[in-house]
RNA sequence: GGCUCGGUAGCUCAGCGGUAGAGCGGGGGACUCAUAAGCCCUAGGUCGUAGGUUCAAAUCCUACCCGAGUCACCA
């Protein structure tokens, strides 16, 4: 870990869209990131809504209302989300909000102070409901050629302003060979590269046909995208910085989906150079959620609802199916059988189980009393393993990380199987079955803390039937250290911790 | 169409120049502390196809086939 801060975003996420589970992906992504660099020094995470463009206004205006009335109403919908998926941000930013509005203008300013924004007519096909000016040849029958969208284009003529983006290829050609990690999966990496090589055009950075967005002196709007990105850094208090946060955090980690790749490893550090910063530290661009290996619409009817799931699986549960399933990056499948499967294989049998069988010789064989060990241990196999989890955590090998937790999980089951504490204590030999229990008891300590940001409500749980005070977010450098577990912790089991899960009536069963 | 990524055991994937691997599922076994969980054993898969380079190729090169993505401002 680096002495500086530690900052991680995900996409602020379009208001006028609905929750999806690939918003909770992106979210819980950041989550678990942020709450493993909180456990090893000063860390920050965000999260927003996107609350400008035309979309939001022409939907305000049909549903009656103005659309900072509009936006302030879909805004809870966002927060909801969080709570379902346990989420924890150290800030939520909308950009109707004055602090970004600030920023906003302060980096045009920069921007247009160096020379690198001017103003231009824009004269085009202009496609109001994917706000993007479409060449001539690219329209099909007069119409937007995007396939989700085929509306009707109208003839506008504009006078906005102009980034140069063009005059940003070769630093930023630099940038990405320099720093082969600074957009990653590699795919994403070359997709951005053969973007560069082919050359960038300049980009159109206000609108003057409507007004809902951030005022610019002199007319006109910031284009909702340039207003966008900018919230990385407003969140932070640039330009003032009064509270010393953006000095403390920039440059941050930006965990995206794959389709906004460009906006935030091209556009953005150039915007950023612009105005005399530094571009992100790296970015990670995911794959998308699949259902049954196909693309969730509406129109298949295999939308995954986000809040019902959690409802059913627990939000736990789907945290830990999401970042184990598949290795973070690419695009895979869920299904609530699958989910089914992992939630009773993974966390019932393997981890519930464990923590069960442990509490369970510990309250028959020592009245729930954490022994003092006084023979040999398991600790020689594990001290690395903290390190392990927080390397692949921070590179945002999320899976990666939870195959280390689990060769923890199972180191401790086959522990009970070797020793045997029931023949222990049949054949009364006190101080070998003392070993056991604090080498199972010590070994779930740990697992509730490295835990503890993939699943934080299910560690905290194990926490207090460990008899622990406090919670599992702890500093793992302090804590994870074997031996740390106090003798004579009085240990309180409960209920599983994840309750056997039977076949949906309508689920095909493999 | 150009470009990119992938095609490895039933499923999900790792390996990326040196005698084919993991998890899950399936099959078998010994136990009993436990959520009929856990533990041990068990997969003989022409590593998409066809060529080539090499003492040696899932692993490098070429062509082709299949799937996905991107070139088109939805996590």
């Amino acid at each position: 870990m680096p002495a500086r801060g530690f900052y991680v975003t995900t996409p602020i996420y379009y208001i006028s869209g609905t929750p999806h589970i690939g918003h909770a992906y992106s979210s819980v992504a950041v989550d678990i990131i942020a709450r493993t660099a909180r456990a090893h020094g000063p860390a920050r995470s965000l999260t927003g809504t996107d609350e400008h463009g035309q979309k939001v206004a022409q939907a305000a205006e049909a549903a009656g209302a103005t659309p900072q009335a509009y936006v302030d109403a879909l805004a809870p919908r966002w927060r909801e989300l969080q709570i379902a998926y346990d989420t924890r941000f150290d800030d939520f930013i909308r950009t109707t909000e004055p602090r970004h509005a600030r920023a906003s203008l302060a980096l045009f300013e920069r921007m247009r102070a160096n020379g690198d924004v001017y103003e231009s007519v824009y004269e085009g096909w202009y496609c109001t409901n994917d706000e993007t000016f479409w060449p001539e040849s690219k329209l099909i029958d007069g119409r937007c050629p995007n396939p989700e969208c085929r509306r009707p284009v109208e003839w506008l003529s504009e006078r906005n302003w102009f980034f140069r983006l063009s005059a940003y290829r070769d630093r930023l050609l630099e940038l990405f060979r320099t720093d082969p990690d600074f957009l990653r999966p590699q795919s994403r990496y070359n997709e951005m590269m053969a973007v560069l090589e082919g050359g960038l055009d300049d980009l159109s950075i206000s609108r003057s046909s409507f007004d809902w967005g951030i005022p610019l002196p002199g007319g006109g709007v910031l284009y909702v995208w340039f207003d966008a990105l900018i919230n990385y850094i407003s969140a932070l208090g640039w330009p003032d910085d009064p509270d010393g946060r953006f000095a403390t955090f920039w440059p941050g980690v930006h965990v995206i989906g794959k389709e906004i790749a460009r906006f935030h490893t091209l556009i953005w550090p150039a915007m950023l150079w612009s105005a005399g910063l530094e571009p992100p530290a790296r970015v990670f661009a995911h794959g998308w959620i699949l259902a049954e290996g196909e693309k969730m619409s509406k129109s298949l009817g295999n939308v995954i609802e986000p809040f019902a799931l959690a409802e059913r699986f627990g939000a736990d549960a789907v945290r830990y199916f999401l970042f184990r399933e598949a290795p973070f990056g690419t695009d895979f499948s869920i299904s609530r059988e699958k989910l089914r499967q992992r939630l009773n294989s993974d966390l019932g049998n393997d981890l519930g189980n464990l923590l069960r069988r442990s509490l369970a010789m510990l309250d028959r064989y020592r009245d729930g009393l954490v022994p003092e060990p006084t023979a040999g241990s398991i600790a020689e196999g594990v001290s690395d393993l903290p390190a392990r989890v927080r390397d692949h955590v921070l590179a945002m090998r999320l899976r990666e990380g939870l195959d280390e937790i689990w060769n923890l999980v199972t180191t401790l089951n086959r522990s009970i199987d070797e020793r045997k504490p029931w023949e222990l204590a049949k054949a009364g030999r006190g101080d070998e079955l003392d070993a056991v229990l604090y080498d199972l008891c010590e070994g779930l300590r740990w697992l509730s803390i490295l835990l503890f940001p993939y699943m934080p409500s299910k560690a905290t749980e194990m926490w207090r039937q460990l008899g622990l005070s406090g919670t599992p977010e702890v500093r793992w450098p302090d804590e994870l250290t074997w031996g740390r577990l106090a003798a004579g912790t009085q240990t309180d089991p409960g209920l599983p911790l994840f309750p056997r899960l039977e076949p949906e009536p309508d689920e095909t069963e493999a």
